[in-house]
DNA sequence: CCCTTTTTTTTCGAGCCTCGAAAAAAATAA
DNA sequence: TTATTTTTTTCGAGGCTCGAAAAAAAAGGG
């Protein structure tokens, strides 16, 4: 059905634009919003002032750098950091964390713990992870019902409708519906997404003018993850996250996989492929579950020191990643890499096959608006892209409803 | 800038939903109208008599399969033909056509005629197509003044922006900015279109059931193109056209392809590919321009007879198609798949390497989604697309103006 | 043949929403 | 203290959609 739009739609979408325009912004003056979202001085006056009474906004002290100008001044608006609670739970190889945050997109209290994910059970984890919700909320003084909503990233593979984690190399286990769960449990609603996408959302949110309408983020670890943003939106697949960057094929029948597969990108570039390589192991031999930093450090060193089995590891997985790219871009056209996780600490070991492959591919052509970007700590990043996934979806859920803004793909 | 909905954009976007409902439906009531869009009856009646009185709708005689009941009838709204007069042309190998459309979609007037495209010159091929844009308005009784809007669609790579052909293989000539030039020399309006995505708004829009939010065209000719529809969207690159399937690496350093490079799908699959092999020649071959459909068919007959080179040529092609479509379906998630062109009828001897391969890749494991159509000739397709593309420009553009509908991209 | 029933379509007043213009507010400059 | 400048609010006008009621147009029934 092709939906008319009703009269208390625009209200509902203005109000919308105004809360996204604030977050974006920081401390917005009415003025600023004015121009900013095309509204005339009344409409903006009317809702903000709605906006404030309701608890959404306050009107905050100006700034230091405040320029002392003629007239009135403007009074800038800010977040109500009370307006609302939300949680976010990263859920990594043998690591666990949980951090409350205030509407504002504060920092009220956070817990990490290791956890060995491997070898723990189905209920353990789902307990690890309860547990920890519990910990966290007691520390910041807030009970289930404060909760607006929460956001989970995994490792891994999960579902479009972001309600379970379908497959995830930090455990044997699958298909764990993390959403129903702890939905269940604690009564407040649950996303569960791809640790990569919110990567992107972080990055988009942190530098817009870098990362905007098409970007990609690969996050090189003992697996290949991709974040793809196309045409300003998350993209993510019709049943899955998607985006599966690390299994398309670089050589058919090729390498063996972690998956099972042969050829996979991720069986050449993988932390653990460069390794086997590097140590002149079979391609065919079973990867290991989890390969030392210090070990990828170690074969790094090796590698620029000599030109031995190590450098041609690297180049090898450097060969994987550029032609993937180049596949990648010759159906989506070239777009800016950030490059995240791990594999940052060896990536000038791999760059020159990355860009020599590339350069073999369709998608060589726009080499210019081919650029790498490095960001060696992961965790930060996805943090703050839970963080704002949440409160994102609070944004237009809660003081906008019935109006859904875009990256919100299920949201 | 976050743009703010004004309230007149209201009105637009239910203009331009009854419209695209019309169009969608045929000869929908108002009372269809309402359950469509979900507006209420004193708006459908509101802005429905505006379009009767603007000559953009007409009420209707009710058709034969009219059941008769009790109460009042209902009266079908159709489209006005005289609202508007739309051209299409069609650019392919050797072929150039135009066809003049009524604003119902209606064929008014069309042409065709062969053309040396690879031996022609740049301007004898701007000219050839001039010619033809007159002598079917001609035809058409109508002068350039009357058409609304002009789509043509071009086998290769168009830009983004749908203002020019940046490169082709019917023609050495590239960057040819048919937009520009046909807008100065005829004065209406003009977007330059991928002939794969044309197919694709086509099937779209005549199968709605089976082609809505996730699938993909494969045009099977002398090269390999694609058409991609992603959450019902058209999906085009950020510079070009994208979606260049063909030109996605295989085999790193494989087969020598068409534009030069190494290893693309297409220089396993194209028919060029598969000749080549089938006959023995080196893959560093280079490729021919053109190959004869009768070649193919025959071709096809020595596979099905006996297992020869000729089968295995077309094995070969399919697992190249078969592995390309793994790593697009680890990306996007798998989708239903339509082949169109000459490819289709020699399908058979290539579908179980395509099922095999695919087998092989992470995009098997939805197995069940992925399913085959054929349809043999692509011409009708890349017509039908044409039209409603720039039809639904008109309703748009013309009748709700300010307001974008999707499926626009580059409109 | 006329009146009732049923269904579709239009009309009409109410309630919102945004806008532009004018007024009010809050500061600096002289 | 008064004029000037800039921001913010207020207020009336115009539009849009909605629900309810009215009007229109057919079939059914006695």
């Amino acid at each position: 059905m092709i939906l008319g739009v009703r009269h208390d739609d625009l209200r509902k979408r203005n109000r919308a634009m105004v809360i996204a325009a604030v977050r974006r912004e920081g401390q917005p003056s009415r003025t600023d919003l004015v121009s900013r979202t095309g509204l005339s001085h009344s409409t903006i006056s009317a809702i903000s002032s709605d906006l404030i009474a309701e608890g959404v906004l306050r009107p905050v002290k100006s700034g230091e750098n405040e320029v002392v100008r003629r007239g009135r001044p403007q009074v800038s608006l800010g977040l109500e950091p009370k307006a609302a609670t939300v949680l976010t739970v990263v859920l990594l190889l043998n690591t666990l964390s949980a951090t409350v945050f205030d509407y504002a997109g504060e920092i009220v209290a956070q817990k990490r713990e290791r956890l060995s994910t491997l070898t723990a059970s189905r209920d353990e984890l789902v307990g690890a992870v309860t547990h920890m919700i519990e910990a966290v909320l007691q520390d910041a003084g807030r009970t289930p019902n404060d909760v607006m909503r929460m956001t989970m990233a995994v490792q891994g593979i999960t579902d479009s409708d972001a309600r379970a984690m379908l497959w995830t190399p930090i455990t044997p286990e699958s298909d764990i519906p993390f959403a129903d769960i702890l939905e269940r449990r604690f009564g407040f609603p649950v996303t569960v997404q791809n640790d990569c996408n919110m990567i992107a959302v972080a990055l988009r949110a942190r530098d817009p003018e870098r990362y905007r309408d098409n970007f990609v983020t690969l996050l090189l670890s003992n697996g290949i993850g991709m974040g793809l943003v196309l045409r300003g939106e998350l993209f993510t697949g019709a049943y899955s996250s998607g985006g599966e960057f690390g299994h398309m094929i670089h050589r058919p029948g090729g390498a063996l996989c972690r998956c099972g597969r042969h050829g996979c990108i991720e069986a050449y570039a993988g932390n653990y492929a460069i390794l086997r390589e590097a140590a002149g192991r079979s391609d065919q031999t079973v990867a290991d579950a989890d390969v030392d930093p210090q070990t990828m450090l170690e074969l790094a060193q090796d590698a620029r020191a000599a030109d031995g089995p190590a450098r041609a590891a690297f180049t090898r997985a450097g060969e994987a990643i550029g032609y993937g790219l180049g596949s990648l871009f010759a159906l989506i056209d070239p777009a800016p890499v950030a490059i995240v996780g791990p594999g940052t600490l060896a990536f000038d070991m791999m760059e020159p096959s990355i860009r020599e492959a590339i350069g073999q591919t369709a998608g060589g052509q726009h080499d210019a608006v081919i650029s790498f970007d490095l960001e060696a700590d992961e965790m930060p990043l996805i943090l703050e892209g839970c963080a704002r996934r949440a409160l994102e979806a609070v944004d237009n859920e809660l003081f906008a409803p019935g109006y859904i803004a875009t990256m919100q793909a299920g949201a």
